[in-house]
DNA sequence: TGCCTCATCCAAAGCGGTTTGAGCGAATCT
DNA sequence: AGATTCGCTCAAACCGCTTTGGATGAGGCA
């Protein structure tokens, strides 16, 4: 069923149909109706293939998710990420394209949606410190919203991301005041800009007490949980080991708990573990009570914040760029306590 | 830089460009030459809207990933089989169709994929006992995959899945060799097809030994880390608890952990755990010595394999429905051990 | 030389919508 | 009554490609 077979079949043309059920204010609104009646009843949807070419839209935005060739490691937030983004996309009558590219070709693959035209916009995922993503896709003239921030770009563009500075920052005076001084990070890798900017935070509150950072206990590694456990095992072996750890991900903490039971501690006893809760649908942390102390900030939310500028931008894309910051909420459970030995 | 534009600064018809870089045999090879290296140089590259429309292909699947209104979960092993199956499609020049619906709209979700015209087909993730997608699909004419298979469903189909029931079957064979009589399951929400399959392995290697399944040993869930905690802290209170667990997923298996830990028992000496590892790469069962003991098999593999059987019946329908079983290899780690007290 | 074949290229008709520009009664104005 | 506007509808062009069905001319063959 198509739109010319509606048409003959009301016994219209072709273009009365198409008004009539776009919207068109120049149709009568009792053949407007009789219209969306046979459209109902013959199911007739229009062909997406011919709408795109005919309105010159692709209606859809593209999602590049790299793959690091090395490690071969898909961002476990993309799942969440995504479920919220792509909410705000059907809700639009957007599909969501997902490309999955070896992160050599990213560029290409970007250029490639660009001239091949099948997406109106993309989101940025995992932006680096000085990204070159982001200069490329102003040049080509793609909309696009970055999941997170390149610190190093200063030209404005549009972004979404959590206060990661301000929420790691609140993490390490939380467990200042419990009177820990020795306090291990483990961290992202560190050409990621939202690991930097956690460290920073972290620094921050240290030095606002006067104390020294210790290299030794700052680790920065994939996010898994092998290395969370490898990094706080060796930082719990240290002759002055530390009494607490902030871990950047949840199932960093996972590994952190690992290594804290291998050596037959108990988690907010002995140790104290902050971690950073991106809310993913398949790890939360807890039901009522957390597990962890943590961090917490919907990476869910963020997707549909993300979804919803990029839609603006692709309508409007001279609007200066849009940015959104979000707080994260320190959440306190039962990984924390005071530092026992002073 | 379109096709018109392309023939006209050659010299040559649309036609003569078009089959030249399609690779179509009635034209000369000079002019091949000639045309693409101008396509080259120009960077044209087809506009995928129209190729779309005029070949009546979409040049795209579609995976939909059904929201559980109630308990909002996205399946964490979708990054990673779509990771494995965009690999496949980007390939063979296809692009990747994410569909985010509320699971209570997921037929009218698949009817609007076809009508609509954007896919080619889809991949149906996480089936049920009794799919009804199944029959939708068939019915709507729109090629398919299924990843996992639905037991109920008596017609052939096209599937790909691991073999469940014998990976049960061989891990609590491999618990009873060690001498552990007691052994709890913790699994997945029972209308899941895999779920049921794991639990009739799990009751086959039982009965082979004559021993009786004691129901206050087997729980059914959510497969989260918080649940994995409940159900083993439910078992482990038990007058006569189990010596040994079988988890369904890698992430059940920490929420055992935990809750083994929490007695101030440790894994692999006073309790055995193995688990079902997907393989997903954020989430690596350890690196040369894997945490878990663990039935392994690589869900982003199966990823490709859907994939490739996808793309092949989309190109011929009508071929019988082509069907894979993985088998699963059992791997031994660090949470397993000989039952202690008999 | 005349006829056929074959290689090579092209004009034009789709694909299924949207959109421009125009037509045509009926109502309104002068 | 004649001119003008308005409301509604339609024919046709267009989006950028593929594909059908010739057209053309060179070479092969008798």
């Amino acid at each position: 069923m198509n739109l010319k077979e509606l048409a003959t079949r009301l016994g219209l043309s072709p273009t009365t149909v198409s008004r009539a059920l776009n919207g068109y204010p120049e149709v009568n609104e009792t053949t407007r109706e009789r219209v969306m009646a046979a459209a109902r009843r013959y199911n007739y949807r229009p062909n997406t293939r011919a709408i795109r070419l005919a309105t010159g839209r692709a209606m859809a935005v593209g999602h590049v998710i790299p793959i690091a060739s090395r490690h071969e490691i898909v961002n476990p937030i993309f799942a969440d990420f995504i479920a919220g983004a792509g909410e705000i996309y059907s809700r639009h009558d957007h599909d969501l394209l997902l490309s999955v590219v070896p992160d050599e070709d990213e560029h290409d693959a970007y250029r490639a949606l660009k001239s091949k035209g099948n997406v109106d916009g993309v989101i940025v995922h995992g932006p680096t410190l000085a990204d070159p993503r982001i200069a490329l896709l102003r040049e080509i003239g793609m909309p696009f919203v970055v999941h997170g921030r390149a610190s190093e770009i200063a030209a404005p563009y549009p972004w979404v991301d959590v206060n990661n500075r301000r929420a790691f920052r609140r993490a390490t005076e939380f467990l200042l005041d419990l009177g820990h001084r020795r306090i291990g990070l483990i961290n992202g890798l560190e050409f990621m800009d939202f690991a930097v900017r956690r460290r920073s935070g972290y620094l921050d509150a240290l030095a606002a007490r006067g104390l020294a950072a210790d290299p030794a206990l700052m680790a920065s590694d994939e996010m898994t949980e092998v290395s969370g456990h490898r990094a706080a095992r060796r930082m719990l072996a240290l002759p002055d080991p530390p009494t607490a750890f902030l871990a950047s991900s949840m199932i960093l903490g996972l590994g952190v708990r690992r290594a804290v039971e291998d050596r037959g501690m108990k988690l907010g006893r002995d140790i104290s573990v902050v971690i950073h809760d991106d809310d993913l649908s398949y790890m939360k942390n807890g039901e009522d009570v957390p597990i962890f102390t943590a961090t917490r900030s919907s990476v869910r939310q963020a997707g549909r914040i993300a979804a919803e500028l990029l839609l603006g931008l692709i309508v409007n894309p001279d609007v200066p760029a849009p940015t959104r910051l979000l707080e994260a909420e320190l959440i306190i459970g039962q990984s924390t306590g005071p530092a026992t030995h002073a």
